[in-house]
DNA sequence: AACCTGACGAAGA
DNA sequence: TTCTTCGCCAGGT
């Protein structure tokens, strides 16, 4: 029932599809959900790499702090208009409240 | 094959 | 609480 490498690309990209609107998930808890508890890098790499050919809400994804971590200041405030739209409160310096907005799911069987 | 890189994470200072 | 350091994995060069 584990994931290996091979399926972790498309675990994670199945994953990152199926965040609702106004939810967001973290790199790390989708490493962990794809069955690489430690490949959160990889996440982050892999999910810019494949954002145009799945088309995926890649701003639903973000650190583990609650925070844009982007280079460019237009990348952050575009992802923080687009969360914004969905309803996600931002606090002080791009920061959110995880605890609110963080999609809470523990598996991805049903996906 | 070897080395580099990255939209990260956890732990320590 | 913020910043630095080190470790991680897979793809790119």
């Amino acid at each position: 029932m584990n994931c290996i490498t091979s399926d972790f690309t498309q675990d994670v990209i199945k994953i990152i599809k199926n965040i609702p609107s106004g939810k967001v998930l973290t790199y790390g808890r989708i490493a962990k959900l794809s069955g690489n508890p430690q490949a959160a890098r990889q996440v982050s790499w892999l999910l810019h790499s494949s954002t145009k050919k799945y088309n995926l809400p890649w701003h639903r994804v973000i650190n583990s702090q609650g925070k844009i971590s982007m280079k460019s200041i237009d990348d952050r405030e575009y992802q923080k208009h687009l969360l914004e739209k969905e309803g996600i409160v931002f606090r002080d310096n791009y920061k959110i409240d995880l605890k609110k907005f963080l999609w809470e799911i523990d598996s991805i069987e049903h996906l």
